[in-house]
RNA sequence: GGCGGCAUAGCCAAGUGGCUAAGGCAGCGGUCUGCAAAACCGUUAUUCUCCGGUUCAAAUCCGGAUGCCGCCUCCA
């Protein structure tokens, strides 16, 4: 089997080789380092953490480099504006990005460097691309001069002609070509600056990441991604100062992620939308955000909004319930089928098309939708099983079929937890949030099993309905009685 | 103004030329249950925004219309 990957050079789904046998570079435009990450950072950071983690599931040692920006024009803004420095502004929303990404249960990137830390490199960059006549300098500032470079546009399909003709590009008399970028920014009065051939000053945005990615990736390497804005103009701008200076192709296949939404409109900073991380996460539990960013296609738009996160959360219950069921069953609480079950080959036979329709999936331009799907079959057929008076398949296969799900959900970074402690913790943030006691809660369920092993059924369902009304749903067990809200 | 994307059930969402149009949420009927809930079984799109075309065959390809969105300025 051949993974597709859909390249956004190409427009088209194209069969993945990498360079090297064996082995993958990928590299992803990281986040500037000058507030709390919001979902639509979420996002980017799971697409990509399931993509690295499918990509070493199926074998590839793969390196992964996610950059910090940490020298910029709004991180200067902020830590003027608070009277800080920028290092500590940076510092700051750094370890504010990794503590949100770890709750996240995104894996670290192999290599997560940062621009301030490649200046020497940028520098040289930015020498050689004046030698060969790809840029100018400019009173301090140094210039790309886009029309000097043959390929620029590839990878948004656009040409400079149409770009010219589209009038919203600002003018600035020191470009000689209002589309040209710079790849260095004399500093101006109280600004940090390096020293350059060129004058005190500061690196561009896009020079960063074509410094940083030959570093850890080389000249060539496979597989470069980020936020569909990315691609105009920052991939575009990186493409020029990258294959100018080496002559050499950047990145062989190019994956961007789609927006997340609110309202039909793009989650971002500048319209104020946004919900970061971390208030989200006090309302739903981690792998609940995961499920639902990733039961979308990556480069569809999603629509963020409570409820469809709250679709998300019975979703990830439903997994849940029935991993407790089968880790019941691997502590032998249950009373299962001898080993010889008659259906045991069947459910194995299953389990195996489990894992390969679930790299099949994953396979064509990691549909995780799909592959979820996929998923929560395997969850039905396990119930179905399991719903029968005396299961016809073995305890061992049982087993065998928790770990199953287990492996493969690791993949999308799911069902990282316990599922009695996820459950429990479920419930207890939905009581929480609907302003219930758990301990009222359990009070009740304690009275209305007296009342039901007294028979007296109408308290019991007294007490049912009255929890009922405010979301409790209860569940009576023969030995005990759970609860869930609504 | 330039360039591009999307439109599938009540909602979310896979499917990109040919078997019964995945899956989730919600709903309905049944099994189970003291009654419920969960789970299971069944059911909910004769049809994929609309209009034309290509083809033996189209949600899937082509043309047009409508609607929504994005990039072109910092953006994941």
């Amino acid at each position: 089997m051949t993974l597709r990957i859909y390249n956004t050079q190409s427009r088209k789904k194209e069969e993945f080789h990498p360079l090297q046998e064996g082995k993958v570079g990928i590299y992803v435009c990281g986040i500037t380092a000058y507030d709390v990450c919001h979902v639509g950072h979420a996002r980017s950071a799971v697409v990509f953490d399931g993509i690295t983690r499918y990509l070493r599931y199926r074998g590839w040692e793969v390196t992964y480099v996610k950059n910090f920006t940490d020298i910029d024009d709004k991180i200067i803004d902020k830590a003027r504006r608070e009277n800080a420095g920028i290092n500590a502004i940076a510092e700051r929303y750094i370890r504010e990005h990794d503590e949100d990404m770890g709750m996240l249960g995104v894996a670290r990137p192999t290599f997560t460097p940062r621009a301030t830390e490649n200046i020497d490199g940028m520098i040289r960059l930015v020498t050689t691309l004046l030698e060969k006549g790809l840029a100018y300098p400019m009173d301090g500032d140094v210039y790309y001069s886009v029309e000097r470079f043959p390929g620029y546009g590839k990878l948004s399909g656009r040409n400079l002609e149409d770009m010219l003709a589209g009038a919203r590009i600002d003018v600035n008399e020191k470009k000689r070509n209002p589309l040209d970028f710079a790849l260095w920014k004399a500093s101006r009065e109280g600004e940090p600056w390096w020293e350059s051939p060129w004058g005190r000053g500061r690196p561009g945005w896009h020079l960063e990441c074509s410094v940083m990615s030959q570093r850890y990736l080389g000249e060539t390497f496979d597989i470069h991604g980020g936020g569909e804005d990315l691609v105009f103009p920052h991939h575009e701008n990186e493409i020029a100062q990258s294959e100018g200076a080496t002559g050499k192709t950047l990145a062989r296949y190019w994956i961007h992620n789609g927006f997340v939404r609110v309202n039909s409109e793009k989650m971002s900073k500048s319209l104020g939308n946004f919900f970061t991380i971390r208030d989200i996460l006090q309302q739903y539990h981690p792998e609940v955000l995961r499920l639902f960013l990733l039961q979308s296609h990556y480069r569809s738009p999603v629509d963020f909004s409570d409820a469809a996160l709250n679709e998300a959360r019975q979703g990830m219950n439903r997994f849940y319930s029935t991993l407790k069921l089968l880790r019941d069953i691997a502590a032998g609480g249950t009373e299962m089928a001898p080993e010889t079950a008659e259906k045991d080959g069947e459910m194995k036979a299953q389990l195996q098309s489990l894992r390969e329709r679930f790299c099949e999936a994953m396979d064509d331009d990691f549909n995780t939708a799909r592959a979820i799907g996929h998923l929560f079959d395997a969850v039905r057929l396990v119930n179905a099983s399991l719903a029968e008076k005396k299961p016809d398949v073995s305890r061992s296969v049982f087993v065998q079929a928790g770990k199953t799900l287990l492996e493969i959900g690791s993949v999308l970074g799911f069902f990282r937890q316990e599922s009695d402690d996820y459950l429990r913790r479920d419930r207890e943030r939905e009581a929480g949030k609907r302003g219930l006691s758990v301990a009222e809660i359990e009070r009740l369920i304690a009275e209305r099993r007296a009342a039901r092993a007294a028979k007296t059924w109408q308290r019991a369902d007294e007490i049912r309905n009255g929890l009922a009304a405010q979301g409790v749903i209860l569940q009576d067990a023969p030995d005990a009685t759970t609860w869930t809200i609504a």
